[in-house]
DNA sequence: TTGGTCTGTTGGTATGACTTTAAGCCACTG
DNA sequence: CAGTGGCTTAAAGTCATACCAACAGACCAA
């Protein structure tokens, strides 16, 4: 029945006087607005995990459970399964003990959502490097604060691990972006942490795609690594600022200027 | 035929020599993943994005052209909409002239991700402040050594507009966040302005839903805004990074503490 | 200007067949 | 007699087909 809403609203303006005012007094009516039941499906879900009655590894009724607990039809579920999935709120097993199972939020989204930003718009790959640099400067300093001896020896093991890597002509990008998670780990915030780990993503990609690392590079970093936690150690924020700053400014000039997403 | 794969296995066997190694060398077999059609064709249409055949505002085919060409059925590719949708990728518009429209790429998915990792996982808002903080203060340098007449009259004028604002009692929130965000796009770096953006986002959310902003603060907020501009016409970096900070920090001390998913 | 109708497009349902996966069972073989 | 491999079954996701409903813009007539 298409007429139906139309005859409703002139139901409503006869019911008001007409004589006095011509419309409805403005703002009165809110903007109805039915959207797709798989989005209700998927807020539904998504409270559910907001408010904790789902735990990450839990797992969610199977298609046709969810199908007569919703009251719809079975491509409803699946498309509210795609969005969840897209999100990366929940990951989808196919087979028997197969199902939806909520995955434990991490930071791969964002740094997904970066990573596009980085290569579907006009950003170039040298911005994203000097945000980087503006951010992992900017720690420095609560680094310095905060960072304990747990902190300390856990970086030292590291740049141990990685001297010998270097040693082996194993060392790589991941592991240098594990030394600065961790270093990041210092600040004691979450938000922080997943914040650098999300520059990572994009980052590594595209240095991995730029060049392999020469083992040259390798070494320097490491070392300049090192000289970063015993500056941390003795808790000298100047030296440590600045060790990070030309360690940093020299990854920095290996993207500089090209763009990203060609 | 569900037997052919063993068998195809066992042929691959027996063509090795059996005699000299009782396993294979390991990482010689890649998992192979028949991963899915929707899933292959979110691909694809990712690919043709990035290589920019298809431009921001674009309409993609409509599902049942989309259908025949990519020969699947209409439930196959409405789920890979979906993915995309999820992914802010592409908008879908309903009814005549509707589709699939390919959406100007924004900071708005990245600060969705935000929002998400804020309120699924432990995650403080005071943790994020303090991100945001860092981050904010951390671009002042570059602002100062940046920013072009244009950008100065063009703070001012926003300035201008918000004390009007406060004086009719109309400030809010999303004027801070206009202002912050356009003072970010001193930088002239865009990765630098989606991202303080994308904070912005979930930000704000947590703010409107904890109080909404009181007279005074409004007040107070843009004469300090003002009082930043006037140091940044001043080329003055100590100056403009001192009342950014105070001003960061009022505003932080509101979220304190709070946990933000509950 | 208003209102109706047309038409193209997405949204949703129903049903069914196919594939994949895990688990259990069992015969065969060393 | 223990272990391997093959077979069966059940559960679950994956995809196809067909159909109808709802919507939004365009067009047209009173």
């Amino acid at each position: 029945m298409p007429s139906r809403p139309s005859h409703a609203r002139r139901a409503e303006n006869e019911d008001a006087t007409p004589a006095k005012r011509t419309a409805a007094p403005e703002g009165l009516f809110k903007t109805v607005s039915s959207s797709r039941v798989s989005q209700l499906i998927v807020d539904q879900i998504r409270t559910l995990l907001k408010e904790e009655h789902l735990q990450p590894g839990d797992r969610l009724p199977s298609e046709r459970d969810l199908c007569t607990q919703f009251g719809v039809s079975r491509v409803t579920v699946r498309e509210a399964l795609r969005s969840l999935e897209a999100s990366g709120l929940v990951e989808i097993r196919v087979g028997a003990r197969g199902g939806a199972f909520v995955t434990a939020p991490s930071s791969r989204r964002v740094g997904e959502g970066l990573a596009d930003l980085l290569s579907l718009s006009p950003v170039t790959a040298a911005e994203v490097t000097e945000a980087r640099l503006v951010f992992e400067l900017g720690i420095v300093p609560l680094i310095v604060e905060r960072a304990t001896d747990e902190d300390l020896d856990a970086l030292r093991a590291l740049c141990d691990e990685h001297a010998e890597a270097v040693k082996q002509g194993t060392y790589d990008m991941e592991m240098s972006a594990d030394f600065h998670t961790r270093v990041a780990a210092c600040t004691h915030n979450a938000a922080i942490e997943m914040l650098v780990q999300s520059f990572h993503g994009p980052m590594l990609m595209s240095l991995r795609e730029a060049q392999s690392i020469e083992p040259r590079m390798g070494q320097k970093g490491s070392k300049e690594h090192r000289a970063f936690v015993e500056a941390l150690a003795a808790r000298d924020a100047e030296a440590a600022t600045e060790i990070m700053r030309t360690h940093l400014k020299r990854t920095a000039s290996r993207v500089k200027g090209e763009r990203s997403g060609k």
